[in-house]
DNA sequence: TTTTGAGTTGTTCGA
DNA sequence: GTCGAACAACTCAAA
């Protein structure tokens, strides 16, 4: 689009959503190339289907990052709008106030956006506005990643023998330099007042000091991480209680960095290796999920497998608040937990075992879980959150096969030997010594008492022992297969 | 159309 | 203590 084809009086929205950044963003790249003035948006959305709804952690991200972005934009001479109500009312409404011949957005993938934006498009297109939207999420679209014969991909490994080359000459858009305003005099709500943040009581303490939200913060995380830990990545990613991760998955989910950006900045930044392999397999994979929440759209809520339809779940609500709080008794579950609990994020080889604990052991069905990791995580997102709820319950795609059931206590002591995890997650186990910091109720009586432990009072027994856990599962997965 | 090789992350048991 | 096999069959993707 050439600068003639916009006059200065008629304003270009961009309307930003799960894109909070200025650099390698398309639309509002080509909002910017116009040359009209601009107004960027952002609508709280009260529409969503109530069930995905965000969480209350993801709100708390979701302020500190509109309020980063807001003074990014400051910086560049416009305001961020903030608009609250129906997405279609409120888009639509806004162009009308302002006589916007434009409106501009990256592209969301959740099935409901998915349809709720269509039906905006098309809306405006038909009030004689030109609405133009970009991929500014993802590395390859869906739609453009196939097999030969043009089904979507279903196993992973050759997903990502195929989504690879693609990567090979990506280049991020550079961030716009200056923003032409064109929000004088439009109403804007005041953040403060959306009611994001947590209050009476404020949960959210924890998180302040481990997050930064924000663009700045983001590639603060890369930087680091490709200095410092992505070459051993394929070893340390495994270690919760060691720094080895990149903890860029709410950057992620908010669009504050792409996985273009990503992927051009890893291949330059680590040398080539196991360690940087496995990283952009890391972002293969949340690729992948989105792949498979847009060919399925019912991923967040039904079996991918229609054999898991009649599995043996049993809920129990005392069984299920134990697992929610960490006091299942089983120290690398309950670190996880309440890691969750308290900083909105788990490390993710402990999300497996916390996930398989909650399907295999408790044989609790996966959506429980789902749902509750929307609420408390801060990098919570539909696709991912799905297609790994599902992978580790074994109904998903390319899924565990039912005879991986972790074992809480030997994957412990493989990722956590010093124990630096638990102690940091459950103090009251912090003088338990390391041969017991994983099965503190192995450990003879007098040990227990020095550490100060009495189970049962300080700390819980096992909800359910090992053995006979995995034996129940094991025997809730036959039932499927004779059921089949 | 048929065939073929492959498939993120584990555990347990027995030699 | 270490190591390999068994734990199932099935479906996917490509030749």
């Amino acid at each position: 689009m050439s600068n003639s084809d916009q006059s200065a009086q008629h304003p270009v929205i961009v309307w930003f959503r799960q894109d909070l950044r200025l650099a390698d963003n398309p639309a509002l790249l080509a909002a910017v190339n116009t040359g009209a003035p601009i107004i960027c948006l952002y609508v709280l959305d009260d529409k969503t289907p109530r069930k995905w709804l965000r969480g209350g952690a993801s709100r708390w991200w979701l302020h500190h990052s509109l309020s980063a972005l807001a003074q990014q934009l400051e910086a560049l001479g416009t305001q961020l709008v903030l608009r609250r109500g129906d997405a279609f009312d409120v888009v639509t409404g806004l162009a009308d106030e302002l006589g916007a011949r434009t409106v501009f957005w990256n592209r969301c993938y959740e099935p409901f956006t998915i349809a709720r934006d269509s039906r905006i498009k098309a809306h405006l297109r038909d009030r004689g506005c030109a609405v133009e939207t970009f991929n500014g999420s993802l590395l390859v679209e869906p739609w453009n990643l196939t097999t030969k014969d043009g089904r979507p991909y279903r196993v992973y490994s050759p997903y990502f023998r195929a989504l690879a080359p693609h990567c090979d000459d990506i280049a991020p858009l550079p961030r716009p330099s200056l923003i032409a305003d064109g929000s004088k005099g439009v109403h804007s709500d005041a953040l403060s007042l959306w009611g994001l943040l947590p209050s009476s009581p404020d949960w959210a303490t924890g998180f302040g000091p481990v997050w930064t939200p924000g663009e700045a913060g983001a590639w603060q995380r890369l930087e680091r991480f490709c200095e410092e830990a992505a070459k051993d990545y394929s070893d340390t990613r495994n270690l919760p209680g060691v720094e080895g991760t990149s903890r860029l998955s709410p950057h992620l989910h908010f669009g504050e960095i792409s996985p273009r950006q990503i992927w051009h900045y890893a291949v330059r930044h680590v040398p080539a290796g196991q360690g940087r392999e496995t990283f952009l397999k890391e972002i293969g994979w949340r690729e992948f999920s989105y792949n498979l929440l847009y060919h399925f759209d019912d991923l967040p809520d039904s079996n991918y497998q229609q054999k898991f339809n009649g599995f043996p779940w049993h809920f129990e609500e005392s069984v299920f608040k134990r697992w929610t709080r960490g006091q299942t008794g089983y120290p690398i579950v309950d670190a996880g937990m309440r890691q969750l609990w308290q900083t909105g994020w788990m490390h993710n080889r402990v999300r497996m075992i916390v996930a398989s604990f909650l399907t295999k052991h408790l044989l609790i069905d996966w959506r429980r879980g789902e749902e509750w990791f929307w609420d408390t995580l801060v990098d919570a997102d539909l696709a991912n959150n799905a297609a790994s709820w599902q992978w580790v319950a074994g109904s998903g795609a390319d899924a565990a096969p039912y005879f991986r059931i972790f074992n809480p206590v030997t994957q412990g002591e493989k990722f956590d030997g010093s124990g630096a995890y638990v102690r940091e997650w459950v103090p009251e186990l912090k003088n338990v010594p390391d041969k017991f910091i994983h099965a503190p109720w192995a450990a003879p009586a007098g040990i227990l008492s020095q550490a100060g432990v009495t189970l049962g009072e300080d700390y819980p027994r096992p909800i359910i022992d090992h053995s006979k856990a995995r034996e129940r599962a094991l025997a809730a997965f036959s039932s499927l297969k004779d059921a089949a």
